[in-house]
RNA sequence: GGCGCAUUCGUCUAGAGGCCCAGGACGCCUCCCUUUCAAGGAGGAGAUCAGGGGUUCGAAUCCCCUAUGCGCUACCA
């Protein structure tokens, strides 16, 4: 076995543990889908948990987003605060006794302390030392303070914090899965950061590392951002008599333009706008397993199995990638195309037509259901998006097309000849050979009559098959016109025609 | 300012000392197919492997330095 459950007994156990305070963002959803993935490959569990712990940055509702992100790209948990779970609660607000209680012992044991400083002095402390261009302070006041003192300050009953208390020297060394390499702090640099605070609810650090042991979590994998703040959690291990799970920092996904991370901030990485779009949650589960990892030299449309099975943290790039949506968009038509059954396209693309406004009351395998999916199989090659549907299936829906007339008359081609052409055509179908004749047949069909018609005009084939292109579905690009008149129909075809007829003759 | 991480075509990547004067994919360009637009097929441009030093018979691959980018440096996560 690799390295990535080296020294492990029991089952592989990772978690994703969003913090509540707003939308899921792409990178989000993919350290989400990393962490995931390896208890997949290793037939381990995975588990939610919500790190509601600042209570100013809360966002009412975000905690439901986050979970249909997640569970639209596919990613299931077997524990988490909705489903509950041994480790219940998955709510870290609602675990606050439990920080509590290792934050006291911290400090009974003199590997952390109390503070008074207030946020005020320790702002401006911080401002005067980057005036003066030197580091922030790394410890506070209060680190030495004696026992009379924090007596008497205790008795004051004013509020404190409770910050790690460092050791002076000497440094942490860990080994990171992703970065495949040895990562050395010296503890001379790091802050005594706050683990517990004033209003009683712990930070990130105390929290996520009391939950992890709690948890039995094997594997933390999380946003790279953390890195730096890893030998402050190994010290709570190590004071706590634990055994430090594994780490793996996955890189962050970058802004298209590559400066900064992509965050919250940035609305086009909401994963729930890709959804409302019409991106396939394969695809996207697919684009995001590429973005920093591989399996081999070629390989790219993966299912979700397949990707599970073949995972593994030693192809996970240690280095950042730039959000692509040219190849989102890329991956997106090539499931819609070459993945997906035409049923399912139609069944996963109803939504959208219903959204545009069509096939209200259609039900799966009635008539106007299979009209509709008869003209989606015409069109699906051009189609990026499920949301691009309705535009490009209109034409098959309306009852009287709107163009303009100029695009009937096109160029190589009088306005007389076009009239002819389509009045030949409305003959052309009109005849009883109609119902015998497969439209896109092109040896018996029409179209060989109509090529006839062009040489007979003098006009290249083009000008004449222009005309009927925009009679039938007013737009100058459509699939073949053929195959677009024989889903059409003979009633709606032959209608479209005449109006176009119409319009010609009216000019 | 300090600390940490990273650095192969525009982008995502393959590559773990000779198979690489670097392979694939997206995007871009050309051609073919063709009634339009796509799709598809065939080609092409595009990377002195960030730069500089080493180590070695031999380096994209190992070591060092520099540069640049990203991250952290909150009683935010």
């Amino acid at each position: 076995m690799s390295e990535e459950k080296h020294e492990m007994s029991g089952p592989v156990r990772t978690r994703f543990a969003p913090s509540p305070t707003g939308f899921l963002h792409v990178g989000g959803v993919r350290t989400a889908m990393f962490s995931w993935l390896l208890a997949q490959r290793f037939g381990g569990e995975f588990l939610l948990r919500v790190e509601d712990t600042d209570q100013k940055r809360f966002v009412e509702g975000a905690e439901q987003n986050m979970m249909e992100s997640l569970r639209w790209v596919g990613i299931a948990w077997a524990e988490g605060p909705d489903v509950g779970g041994p480790h219940a609660p998955y709510r870290q607000s609602e675990r606050l006794p439990i920080y509590q209680r290792y934050a006291e012992q911290l400090v009974a044991q003199g590997d952390a302390y109390q503070s008074w400083t207030s946020p005020a002095e320790l702002t401006a402390e911080r401002e005067a030392a980057a005036a003066a261009h030197q580091p922030p302070p790394r410890r506070d006041r209060w680190r030495n303070a004696s026992p009379e003192q924090v007596a008497a300050q205790e008795a004051t009953g004013q509020r404190f914090v409770i910050r790690l208390k460092l050791p002076e020297e000497g440094s942490v060394v860990f080994y990171d899965l992703v970065k495949k390499d040895t990562i050395t702090f010296d503890y001379s640099g790091q802050d005594d950061i706050v683990i517990l605070k004033s209003d009683g609810f712990p930070t990130y650090h105390l929290a996520a590392t009391v939950d992890d042991h709690l948890m039995g979590i094997t594997h933390v994998m999380r946003a790279e951002e953390w890195l730096a703040s890893t030998p402050k959690h190994l010290f709570i291990y190590q004071s706590l008599g634990w055994q430090p799970p594994a780490f793996a920092h996955v890189p962050n996904i970058l802004r298209p333009d590559g400066r900064g991370k992509m965050s919250k901030r940035d609305g086009d990485a909401s994963t729930e706008q890709f959804w409302t779009k019409g991106y396939l949650p394969e695809a996207m589960f697919n684009y995001l397993a590429l973005q920093g990892w591989s399996y081999d030299d070629h390989t790219e449309i993966m299912t979700v199995a397949e990707i599970s099975q073949r995972f593994s943290l030693e192809r996970v790039q240690p280095s950042p990638a730039r959000w692509n949506l040219e190849k989102l968009n890329w991956m997106n038509s090539q499931y819609i195309n070459h993945v997906l059954t035409l049923d399912d396209l139609a069944r996963r693309s109803l939504p959208f037509m219903q959204n545009g406004g069509y096939l209200k009351d259609a039900v799966e395998g009635d008539e106007e259901y299979l009209y509709y999916r008869a003209a989606l199989e015409l069109i699906k090659d051009r189609l990026k998006l499920l949301g691009e549907a309705p535009d490009l299936l209109s034409y098959f829906f309306a009852d009287r097309l709107q163009y303009d007339t100029a695009l009937l008359l096109g160029k190589g081609i009088t306005a007389e000849q076009v009239a002819t052409v389509l009045d030949h055509t409305i003959h052309l179908l009109q005849s009883d050979q109609y119902a015998a004749w497969h439209l896109s047949d092109r040896e018996t069909g029409p179209e060989a009559n109509l090529r006839g018609l062009a040489a007979e005009l003098g006009v290249k084939v083009g000008s004449v098959f222009m005309p009927i292109r925009v009679a039938i579905t007013g737009r100058s690009q459509s699939p073949g016109l053929f195959e677009t008149a024989e889903v059409l129909g003979k009633e709606r075809t032959l209608f479209r025609l005449r109006e176009a007829l119409h319009q010609v003759q009216g000019q």
